[in-house]
DNA sequence: AGCACGCCGACT
DNA sequence: GTCGGCGTGCTC
């Protein structure tokens, strides 16, 4: 049984092919081999999945040859990828082509990586006989002598650290090679990603409540069997020191740790951390590795050398054995779900292999997702809290300002004065500030800026969003739209659209404060400056008054220095259109929040909003993360959608949007015949997709609640086949999402 | 998807 | 006669 990489999903499925008698013993479950597919016997790579004994079919292809010398795969991630293909809509070949790094897969413009071979050289005499050499020779072969002295100090080493000491070329290892006296061998090194080894790890101690988790998560794991924790801990609780601690606890018990985090360039601390605590054990996995070195600790975790791998969102895959802790940080982020085939959540298939290794699962974070803390309210996972900050330090005082009264008292920019205040009181006083800018795609939002008016789908209740081509409204669920009115159709004001960049509010701070460094924190100039690591150490050692950036100054920034923190726009992203943007609004919100007062000096936080009323933001000023819980759940409810009901999105795509408009008619009719009142599916659409054109072709997409069991994933699938092998869809490609983020 | 097979019209 | 157009159907 193969898996095979020319196999579209409509055609999934495993292949049988015959072995032939000289392959006999090196086709084994997990070797990639190369087989003939298709009409054209076109050469195509393929999975060996499992060996049959099958009465020898008429007709059958054989395997043409075998690309590894050993298994890439363990048994337990084929089985893995057999699940994910029915699990998230895709192909088994897509399955398990995320488990193995880059840099071992050869197809496309990228050569495969391989291994890494240095030369060693050894005295291949005593000391004390090379030390005699060198007296005698010590004029006539200067260099020799040298290495010679080396070596009888060091024992053995690289060749090329011997060569950059002594300044000797090859011939002379050559030489003193030939003369009998080193040794030069070839060995496999691994490329290692350099971290700073920090300070010696000191023990750890816990507080009270961290203590409280650990035990109770610990007893999880003496159960031996599965299981799942929700760690809910205010932002500075101390999370990182009970992960270490459970670490260790795995280790202890002879078993293997994973640690996920959302993104890794985000988190250096957490790295520094647990290298320097566990060394040579630790593996990490993450985009910004170079293949070769991605490749190597690859390798270190598949022989078994490796006991904890810390990685983001493909680390889950890591093929450690004995799994006995999984942990994942920060568990609401979205960079968990992947956006391209296969299209998985890193924490169902988490969930997966702890149940499978009878692992415990801990979810960390300081605002849970909806979903897990229901979870844990209805017992599934089990929830321990951390209320207290490390150090006792206070919450920083929010500050809602409202953008209505600052426009109708004549200011139109982004920074209202109570913000210019704030920033002034800084500046006098050597603190610094981080502002904090939501901007989300290219679709903007709508709004009255007199009372703040905000446009909702009457079939769908979520918030509409703003399309420039045909400057029109609307809803990302059920498609409907409508054009923008020339005023407010509540109180008669003059509409709004928001959305500032990074780059506008530069030169807007520029105006206000002239001369007032500011460091800018974007795609733009992250690509610029090389790294963001580059440009937070300019912040932090420059003392640099004002921080200015999206997304990537809300997560793990520990300056002592920064007293202010201000979010821009709390709307754009209040009122993005999809039913958890009120959860990622307060996620958000939280965060930035977090990143004011860290250290001695109190902080303050300002969030800037037209919509000063809106309870989140009321909710997120008092920090009240299970007040919002609670009302999001009431929402979450009368909408019907998740955690009381599963989502599944099906996008269809082309070159002409008239076409696939009328695809998507027809393949919601096949969908909702398809499925029998009694599944109690409802289906939407047509709407536009987050990204209506990519690359010349059209999208557009389904959303269906559900209750996502095999029965009706099965039943959906059987229908995106039928629909594509119908030839009046034939121009269409459809996907499958399942657990759509949006 | 990607390719061969097959059944039609225009061309040396 | 045959070269090549695209509609049709299958992939171990």
């Amino acid at each position: 049984m193969i898996a095979v990489s020319a196999a579209v999903y409509s055609i999934d499925r495993p292949y049988s092919y015959l072995i032939p008698e000289e392959l006999c013993g090196r086709v084994v479950p997990g070797v990639r081999v190369s087989v003939p597919f298709g009409r054209g016997n076109k050469r195509s790579e393929g999975i060996v999945l499992a060996l049959t004994e099958e009465s020898v079919r008429t007709e059958l292809k054989c395997v043409e040859s075998v690309l590894d010398q050993e298994p890439v795969f363990t048994r337990d991630q084929l089985k893995l990828a057999l699940w994910m293909r029915e699990r998230f809509f895709c192909t088994l070949y897509e399955a398990a082509r995320v488990m193995l790094p880059a840099g071992m897969w050869y197809s496309g413009d990228r050569q495969r990586v391989g291994d890494k071979v240095q030369k060693f050289v050894s005295l291949a005499v005593s000391s004390e006989e090379a030390l005699e050499t060198v007296k005698t020779r010590r004029m006539s072969a200067p260099r020799q002598c040298q290495v010679l002295e080396l070596l009888c100090e060091v024992g053995e080493a690289a060749l090329s650290d011997i060569s950059a000491f002594t300044d000797a070329g090859a011939q002379v290892f050559k030489a003193l090679e030939k003369q009998g006296m080193i040794r030069v061998e070839s060995r496999e090194v691994y490329r290692r990603p350099l971290f700073s080894p920090g300070q010696q790890a000191s023990p750890i101690t816990l507080t009270g409540e961290q203590q409280t988790a650990f035990d109770g998560i610990r007893e999880l794991m003496d159960s031996g069997k599965a299981a799942a924790a929700l760690l809910y801990g205010v932002t500075g609780s101390g999370k990182t020191s009970v992960y270490i601690k459970l670490c260790e606890e795995a280790l202890s018990r002879g078993r293997t740790a994973l640690v996920m985090v959302p993104e890794i360039a985000l988190t250096p601390q957490l790295m520094d951390i647990f290298s320097s605590r566990f060394g040579e054990d630790i593996a990490v996995l993450h985009s910004s590795l170079t293949m070769g070195e991605r490749y190597d600790e690859w390798k270190r975790i598949r022989r078994g050398d490796v006991k904890v791998v810390i990685g983001t969102r493909s680390a889950v895959f890591a093929p450690l054995e004995d799994l006995g802790l999984i942990v994942i940080d920060e568990e609401q982020e979205h960079t968990y779900k992947s956006e391209n085939a296969p299209r998985y959540h890193a924490r169902e298939v988490a969930k997966y292999r702890c149940v499978h290794s009878n692992a415990v699962l801990v979810l960390g974070s300081a605002t849970p997702s909806v979903e897990s803390m229901y979870a844990a309210e209805t017992g599934k996972y089990k929830l321990f809290t951390i209320n207290n900050r490390y150090n006792s330090q206070p919450l920083p005082e929010v500050i809602v300002v409202d953008m209505r009264s600052e426009l109708k008292s004549g200011n139109g920019s982004s920074v209202s004065s109570v913000l210019r205040e704030e920033l002034e009181k800084n500046l006098e006083n050597g603190e610094q500030s981080i502002l904090f800018l939501n901007r989300r795609g290219a679709s903007g939002l709508v709004m009255c800026g007199e009372c703040g008016y905000t446009f909702r789908c009457k079939n769908c209740s979520v918030s509409m969003t703003y399309h420039s081509v045909g400057k029109r409204l609307r809803c990302h669920y059920c498609g409907w739209s409508e054009a923008v009115p020339e005023e407010c159709p509540d109180c008669g004001g003059k509409l709004k659209f928001v959305g500032v960049g990074t780059q506008r509010l530069e030169e807007e701070l520029g105006e206000l404060f002239p001369g007032v460094g500011i460091v800018r924190m974007d795609t733009d100039t992250v690509a610029k400056a090389g790294s963001h690591q580059k440009l937070l150490n300019k912040f932090k050692n420059d003392r640099v008054p004002i921080l200015l950036g999206t997304q990537m100054v809300t997560k793990g920034l520990d300056f002592a220095n920064v007293t202010l923190a201000a979010v821009i726009s709390a709307d754009q992203s209040l009122y993005a259109g999809d039913f958890r943007a009120h959860e990622r609004t307060f996620s958000m919100i939280t965060q930035v929040v977090g990143r004011s007062g860290r250290g001695e000096k109190a902080g303050r936080a300002i969030l800037q909003t037209f919509t000063p009323d809106n309870y989140v933001l009321g909710l997120a000023s008092r920090q009240d993360y299970m007040g919002f819980y609670t009302s999001e759940m009431g929402m979450r409810k009368l909408r019907g959608v998740p955690p009381y009901r599963d989502m599944l999105c099906v996008t269809v795509t082309g070159l002409d949007e008239g076409m696939v408009l009328r695809g998507c008619v027809r393949l919601m009719g096949m969908l909702r015949g398809a499925l029998p009142p009694e599944y109690g599916a409802s289906v939407l659409g047509p709407a536009p997709a987050g990204v209506t054109k990519v690359n010349n072709r059209y999208r557009y997409k389904l959303t269906m609640t559900f209750e996502n069991t095999k029965a009706v994933r099965d039943t959906v699938r059987a229908v995106v086949i039928a629909f594509c092998s119908d030839r009046e869809n034939k121009k269409l490609t459809v996907f499958v999402d399942a657990d759509p983020l949006e």
